[in-house]
DNA sequence: AGGATGACGGGAG
DNA sequence: ACTCCCGCCATCC
């Protein structure tokens, strides 16, 4: 189990993110078979600048974004998963796989 | 060598 | 919801 098949492991369950639907890093390095190592999973994104990677979908366990609420990459990550219809109320995603149901659209602020 | 620092997480109060 | 606090571990002073 080299280091870099580590890596390899977690980027590639990152790219498995299905469209539309986000998973946090700690899920992220669970799947990836290494429970626990979620800052892992946070450095290696940061040093990985691969466009074809969907790094925003991945998000803190809590729903939130995890830069700075006025921070360029805030912004860019945001855009990017409201792109992909994902619901976010009070800057919160739905962390569930559940369908919103039709009170949780109607009333999610714009 | 040792302390501080992260795109983190979970538990306790 | 919010604050501390600790586990985690690669990196950087």
């Amino acid at each position: 189990m080299s280091k870099n098949y580590i890596k390899q492991k977690i980027l590639d369950t990152i790219r498995d993110i299905p469209y539309g639907t986000v998973k946090s890093y700690g899920q992220v390095a669970e799947d990836a078979g290494v429970p626990g190592r979620a800052r892992l999973v946070a450095k290696i994104l940061t040093d990985s600048a691969d466009v074809n990677l969907p790094w925003h979908r991945v998000l803190r366990s809590s729903g939130q974004i995890a830069f700075p609420k006025d921070s360029e990459m805030y912004l860019e990550q945001r855009n990017r998963l409201v792109a992909e219809g994902v619901l976010i109320v009070s800057g919160k995603v739905k962390m569930s796989k559940k369908v919103p149901d039709f009170d949780a659209l109607f009333w999610a602020p714009k």
